[in-house]
DNA sequence: ATCGATGCAAAGGGTTTGCAAGGTT
DNA sequence: AACCTTGCAAACCCTTTGCATCGAT
């Protein structure tokens, strides 16, 4: 692995998150550690992405492409409040052996998925009526 | 509502699943009706959306905005396969009964939902190896 | 006559690619 | 020397926009 791509390696890492490609470059330039050019970025994440490093972050988002770090993503999924935007984090066995026979049925070998609920809580519902 | 707007949306709410813009389009030049131009239809879908006619799909692109009919929502998830990108369609009763629990386990009252499973289908399976 | 809708072409933004130069073994 | 990696610029794809024209009120 040459110096650019480690850097490249590095910082995608560091992310909390998820983050854009472009992102990643200003990141890498700020900290002035390399120059990694737009076209070099672009070239290293899907080798990453082979390598297990990191994966397309599953947000329906309308800019780009983000990638999170593998180990972000855990076995959780989200239940998100449209009002206030509180997230709980749930974890159902249930739900996942029912993803599981769902992908049998179809004949898909699953390696991942999302899960999002969207309503509102509690609080919020109090404080419209 | 002008003609051509009506033919861009009778065209969209005629799919079963999802569709994209080109594949809209080639639709309507096939049929013959209208040569709806590209950036009509670009035109066309964000007003259809605004008025509640059609939906972003809420797939984690491949190519492109993909869109639906607004009463397709709801009614079924996707199971993407992450080599070649086709996409099945289903829909599982126990699935959203779980989601339903799961919303009144924490108090939220539910309005929508976003499932998306991911993985690879029996053919790309076959490919690869 | 006015005002929105359309076609066309050109511009935009994100991503990919051909090629020559630079590194590594 | 052979091979992989990089920078750069040009190409590409999808989408948006400016502008003159067309259509309906």
């Amino acid at each position: 692995m040459s110096k650019v791509r480690e850097s490249i390696a590095r910082a995608a890492l560091m992310y909390d998150g998820h983050f854009s490609v472009d992102e990643l470059v200003q990141t890498l330039h700020e900290r002035g550690v390399q120059d990694a050019h737009l076209a070099t970025v672009y070239r290293a994440l899907p080798l990453m992405v082979e390598a297990g490093l990191i994966q397309p972050a599953l947000v329906s988002k309308h800019d780009g492409q983000r990638y999170e770090a593998s180990f972000e993503r855990d076995h959780h999924d989200h239940l998100v409040c449209t009002s206030c935007g509180r997230v709980v984090e749930y974890k159902s066995e249930a739900l996942e052996a029912l993803q599981r026979e769902i992908a049998r049925r179809y004949d898909y070998e699953l390696d991942d998925h999302v899960h999002e609920l969207r309503g509102r809580c509690k609080s919020c519902r109090n404080r419209a009526h």
